[in-house]
DNA sequence: TGAATTCATGTTACCGCTAACATTACTGCC
DNA sequence: GGCAGTAATGTTAGCGGTAACATGAATTCA
């Protein structure tokens, strides 16, 4: 790691000038240049700024001298001027709120992969679920003059919203990944309805017979997703008229906070209880129509935010004798290869967790190709029933 | 995402010029420039610079309305353009061999957060375990003129290595995560020698009297840090004049994987066997010293290239109603919360996942603040001993 | 009080590359 | 053979910042 580097000579040196004060060079990074590989190669530096983006153009015969004069020289082109100059970006500024043991993994390999093969590069901030963190991620990474961004969900600071609108004004495709809602929120979205998903799990487990059902909501505050399938449930199940116990689990290791979720469900027995935190009221709806409380008592069914929370349930449940599902049945979302290891076999909801992020990618191609913004992707997703809620004797 | 912008007025524009052929103007992005700013401010650009890089550099009157200007233009600094003009450069490149559901989420997590902290960005790209790619993304990489490079481990293409090497004489710190060696590779390494845990793995299986072993190693072939444990297991068990049985996982998912592993394992029963794919025969040491299979002719102690293989193993055993560790002990590698949650609790080593991303960062910061190559970073890793290997009448 | 110094800001040139226009060499064609 | 048309390459002027040097006003100090 040596700064000094040889001065390559610049084109005004007056190299005799005595008593000409030569004002000090400004030195660049000391990498081969365009300018190098040009002089190596006996042409200017714009036609092996052609050759490089399109062959075709220069004759054969420089060709040959420029691909010879590249490969001697290690030349490594500098990204900044060329955008610089151009105006344009191969960048992709993708935002997450987490990576670490978690859906978004597989979903920035799915963009990486995707912008890989068309030769895009991926520039990546984590915000922790925290919106102001995203607003200030996303000033930065503005400041790459993207050629996309991607961001995570429709729900952002106002500072962030305008922040996008501006840079989507400004030609820069704009996508919303894992998210997907009738209301339009003005860029283009990649994912799928949450509350639609939260609506099919209560659907699910309704059809089971379950009147006493409870949700476990995932503790991070700012996950909107997971909320609104926890408000699609609920409402739900209140149109059914059947009886929820709706709370938020515990912070830290989510497999811990399933077992205690699981245990503060059945200490609920006979009675009603809030949500822990209250963070979202509305989802907080014990439709306690007694209507319909027959014969059991005590919640049969439990839906959770993410199989995380619910193998920890299934595990503890396991730990303390209780018949799954006879006596619980469980539901996770997420897909997590654990949740299908167990025995019972945990039932959930597969979400395209590495299609989402495949799937911004190709937007952001489209968008980029046309010109305008690209195309809403509906992705699908599935629920998998399987051990937790189905007893072996039913279909 | 309309293109067309309004013309902002260039210095040279001959206005009123009309036999004067006009050149046409090139145009930027369109978005607020320093000039724009300092035009508001009443100042040059250069004064705006500094105050942005430096505001006690400026007068105080001055700074108010360089401030005010900045808060009502919406101004996002261009960072391609600083970095062409300064030389220099805040992002940080890394690449991994894989996200999804893997070790490496947790470490670019750290490493996020602890660039976050100081300003500066990340630049990420996933290799997909193939040198090949590694070195493709290393050189697009480059051509961001990034200020730092984290590379996974110090396996690399010739090619990359050539890269790296040029990097580092350009005065840009490389560094290498998840590896620590005895022989220095040339660049700082954040990480621990895998090596050294395999051996360890041995130790403890071999401790607790086992006498015939099996390693089931990764399936990935280009996973070279799992293979340097499989060897640093065999050697020492090796030393100990142990019995072992060393073979692959298959491919696919690493749950099903531990779990056909285990049938192999079993199937294997007073029979020798090789490595599954033969790509690491250093490691397929069988070391069959007859002096010591004593009462039991099976493989009584199995371990695991991760934690994934290992449960599938667990739940397995489970499910064939084998015992566990009474009569096999299975141990795995990387503390995935799962393995704690079973029952019984998987015996593990936790590596320093999220630390050795937050200790590249702080090595990173080092050798841009000392000029100079940053201190290797040795990071400690723990085996944690739980009922998948310990009786629960043994200490 | 006037020269030396400091402070605040401006001017110029350049980072490395590419858009726009210019020039040259070569081709075909009547 | 001269001229239009085309193909290949060159020239110029930036992109939006910042390093280096320059300048003028305010301050210090002998």
């Amino acid at each position: 790691m040596n700064k000094p580097r040889p001065s390559r000579k610049t084109r005004a040196s007056a190299d005799q000038g005595d008593d000409v004060v030569v004002r000090q060079q400004r030195r660049g990074h000391g990498r081969v240049t365009l300018q190098d590989v040009a002089a190596l190669a006996g042409v200017t530096a714009i036609t092996v700024s052609r050759f490089l983006r399109e062959p075709g153009v220069v004759a054969a015969a420089t060709a040959e001298r420029i691909g010879q004069a590249l490969a001697s020289s290690g030349y490594v082109p500098n990204r900044q001027a060329g955008h610089l100059a151009s105006g344009g970006s191969r960048v992709v500024a993708a935002l997450v709120p987490n990576l670490a043991q978690s859906i978004f993994a597989e979903t920035v390999q799915g963009l990486s992969d995707g912008l890989q093969a068309a030769g895009h590069e991926l520039l990546l901030a984590v915000t922790g679920y925290s919106m102001e963190r995203e607003e200030a991620q996303l000033r930065a990474l503005l400041g790459w003059g993207p050629g996309a961004i991607v961001v995570t969900g429709r729900h952002h600071s106002a500072g962030a919203k305008l922040l996008l609108r501006q840079a989507r004004q400004g030609g820069t495709p704009v996508i919303e990944w894992w998210d997907q809602h009738p209301r339009p929120s003005g860029f283009t979205q990649v994912g799928f309805d949450h509350a639609e998903v939260g609506a099919a799990m209560a659907d699910h487990l309704l059809a089971l017979g379950h009147r006493r059902l409870a949700y476990v909501d995932s503790g991070v505050v700012e996950d909107v997703r997971a909320h609104e399938r926890s408000a699609g449930f609920a409402r739900r199940v209140a149109a059914a008229g059947a009886w929820l116990l709706a709370l938020n689990a515990p912070v830290g290791d989510a497999f811990d906070a399933g077992r205690q979720a699981l245990h503060q469900v059945r200490a609920a027995r006979g009675r009603k209880l809030g949500t822990g935190t209250g963070a979202s009221t509305d989802t907080d709806t014990d439709t306690d129509t007694d209507a319909d409380i027959s014969a059991s008592t005590t919640t049969s069914a439990i839906a959770f935010a993410n199989d995380q929370l619910a193998c920890g349930a299934l595990l503890e449940a396991q730990r303390m004798g209780l018949s799954v599902p006879g006596e619980l049945a469980l539901l996770g979302f997420g897909d997590f290869s654990i949740g299908r290891q167990l025995t019972p076999g945990l039932s959930t909801v597969r979400p395209p967790r590495y299609e989402i992020g495949w799937q911004a990618a190709q937007a952001v191609f489209e968008a980029l190709r046309e010109g305008r913004d690209a195309a809403h992707r509906p992705l699908a997703w599935e629920l998998l029933p399987r051990g937790s809620t189905l007893n072996s004797n039913q279909p």
